[in-house]
This record gives structure tokens, C-alpha cells and sequence, in this order.
DNA sequence: ATTTTATCACAACAATTGTTATGTTTTCAG
DNA sequence: CTGAAAACATAACAATTGTTGTGATAAAAT
């Protein structure tokens, strides 16, 4: 096993610490625990705590763009659009971890500055994503023309986001069907 | 000044403290700090750092809460609703403070079961809120009959939770002008 | 085979935490 | 005025924290 692998390994453990005890939590003894070693297998591949758990929110992120990337391969149109929010959405329950390492990261930033730019820098990648599929779903005359797109971007952005934060707290306020409901119709205001 | 007000003073300095320090640097001494007294002083007026905490987060509820209530006092139909919904959104800088602390609290209750239970009653009765509105609405005749109620709620609920959330991140995200009209668009199209 | 390095275990450190107990001061009814 | 109760201050407690240093062991390189 690599060292990068042993790295993703520790920050996993971290991960599912975070999801069941809660980041304040999220000691060093206890993230070793899950790990089954000593604190000094944490110490060793991470220099602090701060890069620790920096690296495992952007684990986390990464799988999510992944994973929206991957449902954007081969599809065009509306469809492409719809299908990358919809990987984005904590449809199964085993999506629901990811949100909620995502909400335990967004509280724990409040007073935290270096963490809310961290948190920005992510908003700003997303944004960034899903403005060029608007861009590309405008030039192909399939949404309105006189769209904000950085708005509907961001609006986007904030009802998946809405979304996650009901389902962490209710993991049965919405089911995948209605999200998917939601999403549509959402995106169907924007149509030509 | 009677005890309840001194209770809220004192939930008040913990309630600027986490804005400002973060939920789980929110200690008794730094609270008592911002407070200009002693420990004591906390100890004396709440039993345990949870019965504070709880006090706190209930006491931003009711404000948020109170404000939609007279934003929908004298006002019908449509406009009643959007008024309500308007007094939740982080409109103004001085509203986000009331949602970092929402934000703290919820990131903080991940993997804490009780505060999970406590945002949860808050959902409900937002639900429970909205819902009432939906219904007169559709007795009126304004809003489409064969609408999901309680999904419709809750589309709104997360439709403002996603904009709180991206705000305490992002402070420019949303102008006040935008997020009106992205909630005005969201509940047009409900519309009969 | 030997040396060097990576990996890991363990212990000790100071700092901070919530809580409790014990005082001191203020308030105020009798 | 007096004493009881409320309000507040202070100090000490054990527990937990991140971090650091010192070894031990395994892997790899020479």
C-alpha cells in the first residue's frame, strides 16, 4: 500500500468518526481507534490536525464532483444538467454520510475564516461547473436567453444544498422521487 | 432587571461568542468574558453547558419565528406568504448572524442525536407553519389544488435553508434583491 | 548483511474544558 | 436594622485535548 493510499485510509477513519461522534469530537486517539493503530499513524502522515481534517473534507468533495462528473459522461442536453444535480443529491441513505461531513465542516467553519475560505473555494468550483452547462445549454437555445446565469447557478446550488441540510437533520423529509421532483421542476422554469 | 431577562443577556453573550469563536470554542469562561462577569455568574442561571446552548439556539428560533409572524400580520394571500418566507432570509448583513448560529448548531449536531431531535421540532413546526399558510391558500383558490402540501413546505423550507447556507459561506452569494426573486419564482410557479 | 529510512507505538507535556464547591457581595422582605 | 436568599466571584477538580519526543519494528536500499 502506497503512502498516498495509507493517507486516504487515515482520512477515511477520520470521516467515520466525524459522521458518528461529530467533529469537535474527532479526536486524534479517536480517529487512531477506528484505524485499529496508535495516534502515532495520524501524527505520522499528517502534520496537524488542521491538515487532517482539510484533507478529509476534500475527499469528501471530490467524491461528490466525481461522481457528478461521471453521470455528466455521454448524456447532453436537459438531461446532462438534471442527472449531475441528481449525483449531487443525498438520494440513498448512504449518500446522507457525505452530508453530513459536509454540515458538521459548514458549522464547524462558523469562526473560523481559513475554513470559510475553504468552504468558498468549493462553492466557487461548483459554480463555476454549472455555469458552463448553462452556458452550453444556452448556446444550444434549450434555456432562456436572458438568464442570470451565475444566479441560476448559485440558485441551484442552494436548493441541493437546502436539500442536504433537511435530509441530515430529516432523513425522511424528502424522498429521492420528490427531490428528483423538486430538481426537475426547478430546472424546467428555465426552459425556452 | 428579573431572572428571565438575565437569562437572555446571558444566552445573548453565548450567542455572540459563537458567531464569533465558533460553537465548540464557545466555552463558560468565554461566555462569561463577553458577558463582562465571572462563571459564576453562567452556572448560576443554567444548570449545564447543554441547557445553555439549547437556550440559546431556542431563543434565535423565536426571533426568526416572531419576525415571520408579524411580517404576516394584516397581510393576505400570496403576498402574506412571500412576506413570511422574505423575514427568514438573511436579507440583511445583521440577519446572518441568526444564521451562522443556525449553521453552527447544525454542524454541531451531527453524531448528537438530542440536537438532532431538537432541529428536528424546529422543521416540524416550520412545516406545520408553512402548511397552514399552503392550505388557506388553496382554500382561496390561488395556488393549484392538486399540490403535495407538506412536500410544497418543505420545498420552501430547504429553498431558504439553501440560501441561508450558501450566505454564511458566501456573504455576497444572493443580493436581497435576488433571493426574493428567487423565492417569488419558486412560489409562482404554485400558482393556479 | 548492514545501514538507512519509513512506519508505527507509547508516554509525557501543557493547555483547555465543564463542573463543583466554597466563599463574598448585594438585594430585599420582615 | 437584621437575616435570609439571590447574585456573583474565585479557585480547584478531573478529564480530555493536540502536540512532541523517544523508541521500537519493519521495509528497503546499498
Amino acid at each position: 500500500m502506497s503512502y498516498d493510499d495509507r493517507r486516504i485510509e487515515v482520512a477515511k477513519a477520520a470521516w467515520q468518526v466525524i459522521v458518528r461522534e461529530g467533529l469537535d469530537r474527532t479526536s486524534m486517539r479517536a480517529i487512531a481507534q477506528e484505524l485499529g493503530s496508535s495516534t502515532g499513524v495520524v501524527t505520522h502522515y499528517f502534520r496537524d490536525k488542521e491538515e487532517l481534517t482539510l484533507f478529509a473534507l476534500e475527499q469528501v468533495f471530490e467524491n461528490v464532483v466525481e461522481g457528478m462528473k461521471a453521470c455528466a459522461e455521454g448524456r447532453q442536453g436537459i438531461d446532462r444538467l438534471e442527472q449531475m444535480i441528481f449525483a449531487a443529491l443525498p438520494l440513498e441513505a448512504t449518500d446522507r454520510a457525505d452530508w453530513k461531513v459536509w454540515a458538521a465542516f459548514l458549522g464547524y467553519s462558523i469562526g473560523r475564516e481559513y475554513l470559510v475560505q475553504e468552504h468558498r473555494k468549493r462553492y466557487d468550483f461548483l459554480r463555476q461547473i454549472i455555469c458552463q452547462e448553462l452556458a452550453d445549454l444556452q448556446a444550444a437555445n434549450l434555456i432562456q436567453v436572458d438568464l442570470d446565469l451565475t444566479l441560476e447557478a448559485n440558485a441551484l446550488i442552494a436548493l441541493v444544498d437546502g436539500i442536504g441540510s433537511s435530509i441530515v437533520i430529516c432523513p425522511e423529509q424528502f424522498s429521492a422521487d420528490q427531490q428528483q421532483y423538486l430538481v426537475r421542476r426547478h430546472i424546467n422554469a428555465l426552459l425556452t
